[in-house]
DNA sequence: CCATGAACTGTAAACGTTTACAGAAGCTTC
DNA sequence: GAAGCTTCTGTAAACGTTTACAGTTCATGG
């Protein structure tokens, strides 16, 4: 099929200068060698221009430098900030990152699982879909090490990265409350999920489901209303999916719901965009009727008028870290979970009620 | 450092069967062999979860199914749409995709080629930071197969994927003036570009200026505009960067030239939205006062207020289209370059001048 | 039943590297 | 100058596959 050119080996470089392929190896991997076999292989490389084959490297037992990523949707801000740090820190090692989108699909998911776990990674970071159905198996990984980001508690014994969704549902909601607001709206968000229902509570039970940042946000606000003593109200919280127009028919959903809102957590701020179209076509100004607080870190949170007040998830960090565990765990070393911390920023989508 | 865990080899399969490994490999790759053997071997496939090493398929010449993907910031939206184009090709193949995020730096991207070059990749797809200057040497990719994205004659006798931007200017520049306006506005962007100068002129004689995107988009503006009989102005036209507070800091420096624009093209959404904070905020609004039109394809256009009109991009076939020509050019063939069309999706940011 | 050939199977070399082991220098020390 | 040691170098096997080649089996025809 292809016909691969023919690159400078180890063998080349005996060849030029006289010496064994166990020397060149030995000079290369900084074993000792005589001077004047330094020099001779030293000046043999110097016309040569040698690198070395991953591919035999691997053979022998050796790290490929490569890490496999798979992420539910590579043009989701959400997952290219993750992946951003994951880069990042792949790079600082001299490690290179081989990346899978599964665009939602659990099928996809699988295929790449299957894919890399076939491959020469040295480790795996994994963000499933969030759907909190058929994972596949731990199995299907092959022992390959792994760390999960963006989700909690998807395999036990894994290592996995994410954020404090419970502190920052809390944060959010209660900063509403502290504006005076009592009817806080919730847009979950899951792939693959129904826009119409209201059934997060019953959610919380299903096996996996805690899984999930939407999961944890909505604990963090129901434990914001119950401090407050507000009452919970299913009637304000629309499951959704991810995109603008997820937002737009949620917010659709809740206002033809009749319930009054005057506060509103969304998952992402493209979802809230979507969300403030409707609102604002309604007559529903934002954030003086509704003030909306997302949880979000990308640039795109500036896009929207008024600018979202939001929940900061560190995403890129989240990237870092997660590569960083997982380097640690191919390291050989015990690795636990890492959650990392979120804080308010506040924009003009969140203002005090008059 | 890593003890790597053992995996099925063909060997095991042998040894469960009874067979030689000449066998088995023969058997898995559809060559010919006997009923009672071909039972055999799958007796003993059965119960072993094999699969394949890849490393040992390179080394004895075969393809690995991992292609390159060099790009200079996955979190944008212009280029994760790319890569999710590519991964979805890459996987309709069987193939995976090596991506390296480069952060618009050429050092991290030097250290990107330099990579890739000695890892196990079957080819490349790269797309080079917009800045003219310093591009990695055509050797130092070491007769990898290379497809190049987004840009145009970066490297003779390479395949370049890439979209009209000489009629999306020229498409959007016209529209523009169409609907009354004459003051027409250009914020070009490059990463390292400074943000106060209008040399856009000059660049285009700078070799290699006319590989980016920027330059061709101007050059159909400028058509236009002769077409038009308007005469070009260098003080509507700044140079920026890519992100939310370049497009604000251009918006200020147009502003403070004092020179009349009632119309802007803006090659991103997110430069665009940056400028319309500050037009807003100066009393100019959009699309009265000046419409915009951008350069995107991203659901972010939807999160301005109003939505912008754009020149869509089809990014996401641009990055199936690199792969595609990628794979084409591994199989051997003879691949030319591929310019994808462009047109004009209108949003609420462009309006009859009144 | 033997020769012939077709159809398959086994042996071994090869891909590019590392590394255990044995062998060859070179340096001390007497 | 020989013995003993240290230090480096070369040989060869190994990693998991493919594949040329030789060897085996089996059916066929005489």
């Amino acid at each position: 099929m292809k016909k691969r050119t023919l690159r400078v080996t180890i063998k080349d470089i005996a060849a030029a200068s006289g010496l064994s392929i166990a020397s060149i190896s030995r000079f290369l991997n900084g074993l000792p060698v005589r001077a004047d076999t330094a020099a001779r292989i030293e000046a043999a490389l110097a016309h040569l221009d040698y690198s070395p084959n991953a591919a035999a490297l691997y053979m022998k037992g050796r790290a490929t430098g490569i890490v496999g990523l798979i992420l539910p949707e590579i043009s989701h801000p959400f997952f290219s900030l993750i992946a951003e740090g994951a880069i990042e820190e792949a790079r600082k090692n001299d490690q290179l990152l081989l990346l899978s989108s599964t665009e939602g699909s659990r099928e996809n998911e699988r295929i790449a699982v299957d894919q890399f776990a076939r491959s020469m990674l040295d480790g795996l970071v994994y963000i499933p879909v969030s759907n909190p159905a058929d994972l596949p198996a731990l199995e299907s990984f092959k022992d390959l090490p792994l760390v999960v980001a963006g989700r909690v508690g998807v395999f036990p014994g894994v290592p996995h990265v994410y954020s404090d969704g419970d502190k920052g549902g809390y944060l959010a909601a209660k900063y509403l409350i502290g504006l005076g607001r009592r009817n806080i709206g919730f847009f979950g968000s899951f792939w693959e999920a129904p826009c119409t229902t209201s059934e997060l509570p019953e959610a919380l039970l299903t096996p996996n489901s805690g899984s999930y940042s939407t999961i944890h946000r909505f604990k963090g606000y129901l434990r914001a209303l119950r401090e407050e003593g507000i009452p919970y109200d299913p009637a304000r919280v629309v499951i959704c999916g991810y995109g603008y127009t997820n937002g737009a028919e949620a917010a659709r959903e809740l206002l033809g719901r009749a319930v009054p809102v005057d506060g509103l957590l969304a998952m992402t701020s493209i979802v809230a965009g979507g969300g403030m179209e409707v609102f604002r076509g309604q007559g529903r100004s934002v954030p003086e009727d509704i003030s909306i607080i997302v949880f979000d870190d990308s640039e795109i949170m500036n896009m929207a008028v008024p600018r979202l007040t939001s929940v900061q998830l560190h995403l890129r960090r989240m990237g870092v870290e997660a590569v960083r565990s997982l380097n640690r765990l191919i390291a050989g070393e015990e690795v636990g979970d890492t959650m990392l911390d979120v804080s308010l920023k506040l924009g003009g989508s969140t203002r005090s009620r008059t």
